[in-house]
DNA sequence: GCTTTAAAAAGTAATTT
DNA sequence: AAATTACTTTTAAAAGC
């Protein structure tokens, strides 16, 4: 009887800022210890924060991609603290950047085994993608949220695509109705 | 004026090859994976409405194999480029994903593995191309079902019919307690016909059957015990 | 389309012990 | 034969090929 809602957990958080400032990447590369920086293969730097964990991409053009974050906090956090690491280096950064959520990632439980086969006929074909020899998870595209859901036989899903909080709430909320009026839950 | 016409004739030219190409292409890749010649035409019918609704553009040329045919492809590609006819989609890919999506809509599916060893063009294409084409063109295929493989397997591997219908029954009571959800297909038809052949008393070592599917020992071994556990041995 | 980053889910595969 | 590592899928942004 515990709510599917009730167990969802946020698993990274993908978010886009910019400091307004143009960067010489091959000079922050030098002064910022840890930092890896390979122009031949990707265009950004790569800078990891450890707490909280969180990975972000440097541009030369002063826009900044930071991932894997368990929070939107964290996020906030993470950005925070390579804002301070760049004044630190001389390099002027807005007051308060626009930090925009793009996409977060969220894994919840349904709590019942789920037939893959009879839901993907079930949640109709054209909106379903399953193809178990390829990934053993059923790839559902929902309209209203906009989000994308992996669903698999133990029970367990992934919620991606969304960008606020509320998406994967009202995506589990959505996805547990259509299956139980399908009569495919437990 | 001249020149546009003489365009236009180009572009006929080229198209008329590519699908020449293509049609020869699955002609060649279902005779090496002995599909019989009506599933051949349901593969042609695919492609050619795959290419009459556009699709063929956005994917490169990324298989190589005989280089002689790699070049002859890269030619017709450069070329339907050039008469911006197929803008980037390359002919083998959709060709390939063509026959894969014939063969399962007539129920004598091929694992991609089985496709890929036949074709100029990586798996992972071949799935990517195959799961566009199937969404574009609204195939709406069901998901593979494993019994559709025991036939061929267990032909290969010369099993009896009783061992056949064992694998089946094994197969349809396994499904039933759902533990078919995200296994691979052939993975669960080996472990079955695996199984079939100890009931039946014509044993085949879980190499034998790997080799035919495709699959590994372990994969056999993993659905093995499951299967046998559903069916109530052990 | 590709390149890079991170994260979960579960199956399969290749190595290593 | 069990344990580890690694890859499959989805998502989003960044700059450039």
């Amino acid at each position: 009887m515990t709510n599917p809602a009730d167990s969802i957990e946020i698993q990274n958080v993908v978010a886009s800022t910019g400091i307004g400032q143009e960067l010489d990447l091959e000079a922050l590369a030098e002064d910022l210890p840890g930092a890896d920086f390979n122009p031949d293969n990707f265009p950004g730097l790569v800078y990891r924060t450890q707490e909280p964990k969180a990975a972000a991409l440097i541009f030369r053009s002063g826009k900044i991609v930071c991932t894997g974050a368990k929070s939107i906090d964290d996020v906030h956090e993470a950005l925070g603290i390579i804002f301070e690491k760049l004044r630190g280096l001389q390099i002027p950064v807005e007051d308060d950047p626009e930090i925009t959520v793009q996409n977060i990632v969220s894994s919840a439980d349904l709590g019942h085994n789920l037939n893959l086969n009879a839901l993907a006929i079930g949640l109709g074909l054209e909106d379903v993608e399953y193809e178990p020899e390829q990934f053993p998870g059923l790839v559902y595209r929902m309209d209203e949220p906009e989000v994308v859901i992996l669903l698999f036989g133990s029970g367990k899903i992934v919620i991606t695509g969304g960008k606020r909080t509320d998406d994967a709430e009202e995506a589990v909320e959505e996805i547990v109705e259509r299956i139980e009026g399908l009569g495919l839950l437990g | 004026r001249l020149r546009k016409w003489q365009e236009r004739i180009r572009t006929k030219d080229a198209g008329e090859r590519n699908l020449q190409f293509a049609l020869s292409e699955i002609d060649r890749m279902a005779s090496a994976l002995g599909v019989p010649r009506s599933v051949r035409e349901v593969a042609s019918v695919i492609y050619r409405r795959a290419l009459n609704e556009d699709l063929i553009r956005g994917r490169s040329i990324e298989g190589v194999s005989t280089a002689a045919l790699y070049a002859a492809c890269r030619v017709i590609y450069r070329r339907a480029l050039n008469e911006d006819l197929i803008r980037g989609r390359s002919i083998e890919g959709v060709s390939t994903a063509a026959l894969y999506a014939a063969c399962r809509q007539e129920g004598i599916p091929r694992s991609l593995d089985e496709v890929a060893d036949v074709s100029r063009v990586p798996q992972k294409e071949i799935g990517r191309t195959y799961r566009y084409i199937s969404q574009e063109l609204g195939l709406e295929l069901k998901p593979v079902d494993p019994k559709q493989f025991v036939p061929r397997f267990a032909s290969a591997l010369q099993l009896s019919e009783e061992v056949q219908s064992k694998a089946t029954e094994i197969i349809d009571v396994s499904a039933e307690q759902g533990l078919l959800s995200g296994k691979s297909p052939t993975g669960f038809a080996a472990a079955a016909i695996y199984a079939a052949s100890l009931l039946c008393n014509e044993k085949k070592t879980q190499r034998e059957v790997a080799d035919v599917a495709q699959v590994t020992e372990v994969t056999i071994r993993n659905r093995y015990q499951e299967q046998i556990e559903a069916m109530g041995f052990r």
